[in-house]
DNA sequence: ATTTAAAATGAGTGATTACTCACTTTACAG
DNA sequence: CTGTAAAGTGAGTAATCACTCATTTTAAAT
């Protein structure tokens, strides 16, 4: 069931990998050198200029792929939201969990294990991300609307259908999105971004981090 | 118990209250538009003429009382950092968790309720803040050593006193502590910043978060 | 009423910003 | 080789930026 489920999951990740193609040289070049400006300091703080310098095109070629400055922003950034939340939005994503004997726990370290895989592969993306998200209004209108339909949803019907299960224990669904999805991103976010010098046992803390979630949603007895 | 370390903490909160003392009138002015343009547009896109602007005074004024715009940020962020921090720095922290027969459980209740209310009152700066550290190195080294020596170091003996007393799993207690803050914060991100349009029923979900915490904490027996 | 220092002002500074555009170079189809 | 459209250029633009400073206003002590 697990190795059902991470094939599944790592399959759609290389599927939209098609970009770059019609790409020139030089507007590669841009992107990359835009990602590692956006996010050591800031959209904000980084200058059309400094891109060009470091991408070594000349000022005038950003703007002849990119028509703003924004533009660049969500070329970069929309792109990645898609792919972030690719997984959940897969048609057969049901399918794989109505398999014959899924645990939330198998769910949990699937999505855990994949998803990591694709922060630490999008890391400075994912920074940009995060820091953009509360200031650019397309991008938390697209961000919202992608989770909040097509993935909330999914997942709230995966939590009722353990919770008659009597696998996890019985609160409202969003909480226990809430809880799952705080613990692991809490996870990420101290692996990779708060502190990425400390010296992980990513696999031990892998697993601390599923059996907290799993005793914190299983059914209490008195 | 839990009345005691309440009572303690939401003392210390009042401590720091008399600043605003020496300050002009304008100042106040100035300091209260720039947290709301900070707040609201971030700090690299927010220009000292609207601010000027906004608090209905001379843009030279502001450089009278603080050289140049970062010490206007910092002069707005950094005293907040210590009242988000103060309860922990207290010198009565360890004997108050020393008292007869404390539990984690209550320690949690206490901490949360109380940086809770911290939280809702000081929401605009604490944006800022969550925002402007991982661009500002001042902040971010002010941040991490208060937090680091300070904070760290004693909240990492009273998970070691719970663990010996057999209260709480024995897992490095960097871990329980990773998972319990990822948690709470997880809990105020999601009340205050991501979803704070939902009606909350903040004593049911705080309740919730106490539970979930503790049983994922909980020794597990086989 | 006079003195005095702090507070406040706003026009002015050079630097930098995102972006434009007339022009040159490149690449490739005929 | 030639024609042509796309790619690339970089000087130039107005606007805005953080910040300065000579000057005026305010307020409190004498």
């Amino acid at each position: 069931m697990s190795e059902m489920m991470e094939q599944w999951l790592t399959e759609l990740l290389n599927v939209n990998d098609k970009e770059e193609a019609k790409m020139t040289e030089k507007q590669i070049k841009i992107l990359k050198a835009a990602v590692e400006i956006f996010s050591e300091k800031g959209y904000a703080a980084s200058s059309t200029s400094e891109i060009a310098q470091k991408a070594g095109v000349a000022e005038g070629t950003i703007f002849r792929h990119y028509k703003t400055k924004k533009d660049l922003l969500i070329s970069i950034v929309a792109p990645t939201v898609s792919k972030l939340i690719a997984p959940f939005v897969l048609k057969d994503f049901n399918k794989v969990l109505e398999a014959p004997y899924p645990k939330y726990e198998d769910f949990l370290r699937a999505v855990i294990k994949n998803r990591m895989e694709f922060a630490r592969n999008n890391l400075q993306i994912l920074k940009i991300l995060i820091q953009e998200i509360p200031f650019q209004p397309d991008l938390r209108e697209n961000f919202k609307q992608s989770i909040g339909k097509q993935v909330l949803e999914r997942i709230t019907k995966v939590v009722e259908r353990y919770q008659k299960e009597g696998t996890i224990i019985s609160i409202p669904p969003l909480s226990v999105i809430r809880l799952s999805v705080s613990t692991i991103i809490g996870f990420f976010l101290a692996r990779f971004i708060l502190f990425p010098e400390l010296d992980w046992d990513e696999e031990l803390e892998t697993e601390l981090t599923i059996d907290f979630i799993m005793h914190g949603l299983s059914p209490r007895y008195e």
